[in-house]
RNA sequence: CGCGGGGUAGAGCAGCCUGGUAGCUCGUUUGGCUCAUAACCAAAAGGUCGUUGGUUCAAAUCCAACCCCCGCAACCA
């Protein structure tokens, strides 16, 4: 029987390259669609780009091309990099779509029962062309570093949304569950913020933000980022004019620690605005560290995943990030302990273990060979099932090791000596869908190797890869 | 007194809710094997569970106080 299963990620805002962080959104959403594609589920994965705002425009205008084009031109190096990490996305949304514009425009018109105006009064830095908070006024004395010029107090009208509308109704569907907020830990953090969120403001004037969604029926605001960015989800499904129930609500959206207080709070209140139930789950996944430290340009050590996807290949790549990086925590990252993955893990591991059984199979003259289909172990599946995945990589490996234990403790190469066949060939079945079993849980994460390591044992003729799967050196 | 997370073998973590011989992966040491990418397998060493006090027959686990680290604001998921 099978199911529609939605999952999201968190659309990037396209004013620099693509990097660490957005790869594990996209990871994790991957894994899990092919895990639930596995399942026979009919999957319907989103990804995107968040396009607006004024850091895009500026941008632009310092490098002198028009505004759709830099967008164009940055979009495209995310669907490149999408590629790239071999991920399977069905759709891609980009918010400086037509259709979503016009779509967001919908959307607000079906909220305005929550929307209200109201002036906004703060310090503005003219440079910066933003309202600065009053804790970075006080440290900054008064003056922009940047721009060396005093903040003013200025005011603006803004529309905001009534939050406090919802407030009550999301703390109970993330307290009940319904909206299931991962990981745990991260759900009191959610309710406590929920308690202390005031009316959020979507709106800025043209003045101020000029490269936006226009609020409709008011040509002097400009949507600011939320309704546009959050509302992507079911635009790219077609809503307001198209029945979504199909896909909505997701099963699960992916989005980064640092974004979670918006999906978990201004995202819902926009949904129950229009009448729409919440996502099954909201996911959470840690942040990336370098070398114990947080990743920044100002300290330099950013690490490009494109040069670490160009070191050893994809699958080390998708490899090292699903597996040592906790699904939930943060994780650091560094090339050592990516070389020792890649060395001591899936060549010592997983490439020596297909070199050497498939060696046996070929000095045994296996062919011709029914093997059975595996079934997922429980642990895995369970884990799966509960977003665990880089849980679940750890049981699949530990099922990788288990089989050069197996062959270790059958000894086919004593088998073979003693001349046996008949014993050797019932030996070797066995281990090889021992491995097949293994290889269907690594599946969803190393999609690639695991359809080599299935050719090569249902091949007509079981032979040793020329080149090893994971070579060394 | 802002909110939250954490401090357990050299490293990264689990165990804590529902107290009862301290566990996993990697690393280290030793032994075994030879089918295999000098790969694989087995065994061993290594911890006063942040500190102090309390509850208890019994505390990593429950309670209290304290110390330290990291997020919540910024180019950044």
């Amino acid at each position: 029987m099978s199911k529609n299963v939605y999952l999201t990620t968190a659309i990037p805002y396209v004013n620099g390259a693509p990097h660490i962080g957005h790869a594990m959104d996209y990871l994790l959403a991957d894994t899990y669609a092919r895990y639930q594609k596995s399942l026979g589920n009919n999957v319907r994965f989103q990804a995107g780009t968040d396009e607006h705002g004024n850091k895009i425009f500026k941008k632009a205008k310092e490098l002198n091309v028009p505004v759709q084009e830099y967008v164009d031109t940055n979009a495209r190096k995310f669907q490149d990099f999408i590629k790239k990490l071999g991920v399977e996305n069905t759709d891609f949304i980009r918010t400086s779509d037509k259709e979503h514009v016009r779509r967001c425009q919908e959307i607000w018109r079906r909220l305005s029962a929550h929307i209200y105006k109201n002036s906004y009064e703060g310090w503005y830095c003219e440079g910066c062309e933003r309202f600065i908070t009053e804790k970075e006024v006080e440290e900054n004395g008064g003056i922009c570093p940047d721009h060396q010029k005093p903040y003013e107090k200025l005011e603006e009208e803004n529309y905001y949304l009534r939050i406090s509308d919802f407030k009550a109704e999301i703390a109970q569907k993330i307290e009940s569950g319904e909206m299931l907020v991962l990981p745990d830990f991260r759900k009191n953090e959610v309710l406590k913020l929920l308690e202390d969120t005031p009316d959020v403001s979507i709106s800025r004037p043209t003045e101020h933000l000029s490269w936006g969604v226009p609020v409709p029926d008011d040509p002097s605001q400009v949507m600011y980022v939320w309704v546009d960015a959050l509302a992507n989800y079911i635009t790219v499904l077609g809503y307001p004019e198209q029945d979504i129930s199909d896909f909505w609500p997701a099963e699960v959206q992916f989005v980064g620690k640092d974004i979670l207080r918006f999906h978990a709070i201004i995202w819902p209140a926009i949904l129950l605005g229009l009448g729409l139930p919440l996502p099954k789950v909201l996911h959470s996944h840690g942040h990336i560290l370098a070398n114990g430290a947080k990743m920044s340009k100002s300290i330099g050590n950013v690490v490009d995943p494109l040069e670490v996807v160009e070191r050893h290949g994809l699958t080390a790549f998708r490899y090292y990030f699903l597996r040592h990086c906790d699904t939930f925590l943060d994780s650091d990252f560094t090339w050592d302990d990516f070389e020792r993955a890649y060395a001591g893990e899936l060549a010592n591991d997983l490439g020596n273990l297909v070199q050497r059984l498939a060696t046996l199979c070929k000095k045994a003259d296996l062919s011709g060979i029914k093997f059975e289909t595996p079934k997922l172990d429980a642990e895995y599946k369970k884990l799966m099932d509960e977003f665990y995945s880089s849980r679940a990589f750890d049981v699949a490996w530990s099922k990788v090791q288990d089989v050069n234990k197996a062959i270790d403790g059958t000894k086919p190469w004593m088998i073979a000596k003693e001349g046996d066949q008949e014993k050797l060939e019932k030996v070797l079945k066995e281990l090889v869908e021992q491995l097949l079993a293994a290889n269907a849980l690594i599946a969803p994460f190393l999609p690639d190797t695991s359809a080599k390591i299935l050719s090569i044992f249902t091949a007509e003729k079981i032979l040793p890869p020329e080149v090893p799967l994971f070579p060394k050196g």
